[in-house]
DNA sequence: GTCTATATTAGGATAGAC
DNA sequence: GTCTATCCTAATATAGAC
């Protein structure tokens, strides 16, 4: 329950239905990798070649355009934290699933930063539909967390004084914009992050009443 | 103290030295909503133009690069925040500092969103000097949250088996990103967003215990 | 302070050979 | 699957008149 599965090699072409089109996986962690450095509109299908290694032209072999690139870094990111987080609140008895989720959402968070930044970060350079298909896509998610946290304050352990969708906003803004800081190279590894969110969120930061 | 004291309207060339250029305040409010919606690179000088009612040319009249616009509201967003926590800061008394902080940051990030959210999303567009130049008046700010928070820890009204400096980053990533759904027509006003981070950061989200 | 006109560069994307 | 060459559009910025 503590451990990271090893995420799964996404096969080429093991796509489900209504998912994103496949593309080889080095060509997407290139394309947000460049897009969380530079922006979506800030990086050139020049970079995005040099980066592969192969000539402006040849990127036209795997993509019609450069924001198919972009459309699927996004599917792929909710596609990702939604099932990693619906497996984590599954196992885990009822008392504590608030706390898994928080676990699996950083966990999915810090293992692919440059994915779901670019899927926070440049979804609006989205054209529609595809734009209306990923925000769709993420309110969907964001009212899985909600609801986990609307059964915590049924089952008595989550403060009621406070709307659930309030509560999953205030969650998601202290877990999602951890990418913004946080760095494997650090001085924190993913469970300290993990622990310090569930403190700050379920305790607060008052000091401990040791009466 | 609860009251939002009416923000100054900047006077043109009222610039304090090593402060940003002066620039017409319509033109920031205009970069900053095309910026804030389309990124800076998505922002093109004709639809800042078109948006000015003007000329593409006559834009250069104002500015010599598209820069000097992200670099003004950069460092206006920072000048600006700063201010305002710290004059909340020093007119509260020690025990109210923290809460303090926590208003005063959170109405000025509602009352200049576009402004502080491209100062958030769109500094990295910026190239150097002015890009170093941001980040270490970013980082000034972000020391100035955490000296507010050590204090409250030596004070013993902060819990001290976090570090100050971990605090500071999950309190900011709790109040930076209600910019992103946060919105002026919607069911929440400022103070009730103030209240309900306030809540969360101090208190957590489980029930009180009114043992 | 604004305009028309334009220079210049760089962008995304395509054609068609190998 | 990759290349060279190129098209076409749009970008930032400037020149110089009004």
């Amino acid at each position: 329950m503590e451990s990271q599965q090893p995420l799964p090699e996404q096969r080429e072409n093991a796509e489900p239905a209504g998912s994103a089109p496949a593309l080889p996986s080095d060509l997407l962690t290139v394309s947000a990798s460049l897009f969380r450095r530079h922006g979506y509109a800030g990086t050139t299908t020049r970079q995005l070649a040099a980066a592969m290694g192969i000539g402006k032209a040849s990127l036209y072999h795997y993509i019609d355009t450069k924001e198919d690139l972009l459309y699927t870094l996004c599917v792929r990111s909710l596609e990702t934290i939604t099932d990693q987080v619906r497996a984590a609140v599954e196992r885990s008895d009822p008392p504590e699933r608030v706390s898994a989720m928080i676990a699996a959402h950083v966990r999915s968070m810090l293992h692919d930063q440059d994915m779901h930044a670019v899927m926070l970060l440049e979804l609006r350079s989205l054209s529609r539909p595809r734009l209306d298909d990923v925000i769709s896509r993420r309110d969907r998610y964001e009212s899985n967390v909600e609801s986990v946290l609307a059964h915590g304050q049924r089952a008595g352990m989550i403060r009621t004084d406070i709307k659930s969708r309030h509560l999953a906003l205030g969650l998601l803004n202290l877990l999602n914009w951890t990418i913004f800081w946080y760095r494997l190279s650090g001085e924190l590894n993913p469970d300290e992050v993990v622990t310090m969110m569930r403190t700050i969120f379920l305790d607060g930061v008052r000091p401990p009443q040791t009466t």
